[in-house]
DNA sequence: TGAGGGATTGAACGTTCGTCCAGTTCTTCG
DNA sequence: CGAAGAACTGGACGAACGTTCAATCCCTCA
């Protein structure tokens, strides 16, 4: 039969726990056991898939970090420009304005201040994030040089860190909205 | 003789010892006995000035929100709109700008979502400093309805939010510097 | 000078932590 | 079926944790 392999489920259910608990209480209520309690598994067996502690955070870092590459992954169904806009608005979008998502990000980021490790998965997924941003300016706006969009990605990953930042300090739907913009003009206009 | 209180120097060591190591190494890494070895003195004692850890660490989190409300402090000797760019240009400034400053900001936001108190204190703090920012741009520009400056306030702080947020992740003093550009462009435009 | 009280110490307690490991169950395949 | 290896369990270990506390230090003032 073809179903999903034996222990892959397990895994995979040992890695929610750990991002259920990081973005709900933090890294100091991430510890062996409560993984193991909230995966609904035994204390051995977290240690069994993965070596340590920080190899377990790390490996449910980069599926975070995987998945935010969505977010920049262009839309087939759209031209160049309503792709940027598309990818832009996706930020404010309901799945990424949760609490629990935009807490995760900032356990994510906090991580990667106290551990090596952590810091090294973080920079490179960010990396790929603005060159994906980039690509797309430079698909909706090919006049513009490759660094000027590069730029241009910059200074949107800016607006957007401050954005999920300030949406999740104190939710404010307006500023968000208006941050959006400020986005897509950063990204669009000429001159 | 006029010396400072006998208890308290040590007392602001203890809370300089909490900074230092969150700052470096997080949550994770402040433990009653590290923040007593780091201040130079006995467990005991840390536990004697403050009731228990969580009533430390929200002491030095007050401390640190303090010393933020002096980004927005008016300058006396400028002018309204000088005043202003001043406050914003601080942002950028290099005592602000370092990585212990900015990774010490990040482990507080990450604080306020892990417990209750400290989400209070940071969202109190956050109020404040709006509202000194929103007071500046009221000062610069007179014609502007109060509700016009506070949505102003609230563009800015999350550029700014970004602006540190990005300044530690990867440091780009160049976004770092259009950042504060487009923050006088949303204080001071004309529409 | 000496009594009183705040400041300070370090040992001790019970709990929880990460890690280890001997043993058991499950799955696969000749 | 039965051997083999992967998946899985839970108890045990030492270390580190937050907290408590009796004892000591030090300063002040009567």
């Amino acid at each position: 039969m073809e179903t999903s392999a034996p222990g892959k489920d397990r895994q995979e259910r040992i890695l929610d726990a750990v991002v259920e608990l990081l973005s709900h209480g933090g890294i100091s209520s991430v510890s062996m056991r409560a993984v193991a309690r909230e995966a609904g598994v035994s204390l051995g067996l977290v240690n069994y898939h993965y070596a340590d502690k920080a190899s377990l955070i790390a490996a449910a870092l980069r599926r975070v970090e995987e998945q935010d590459l969505a977010i920049v992954a262009p839309d087939p169904d759209l031209s160049p420009e309503e792709r940027l806009r598309a990818a832009l608005a996706r930020v404010a979008a309901p799945e990424y304005l949760t609490t629990e998502y935009l807490s995760l990000r900032l356990q994510l980021w906090s991580l990667a201040q106290a551990h090596e490790d952590f810091e090294q998965i973080n920079t490179e997924a960010q990396k790929r994030y603005r060159a994906g941003l980039a690509a797309l300016i430079r698909a909706a706006r090919p006049e513009l040089s490759r660094g000027e969009c590069a730029r241009r990605a910059a200074d949107i990953d800016v607006v957007q860190n401050g954005l999920w930042l300030t949406a999740l300090l104190g939710l404010d739907r307006a500023s968000v909205k208006r941050s959006v913009v400020r986005c897509e003009e950063i990204a669009l206009r000429d001159d």
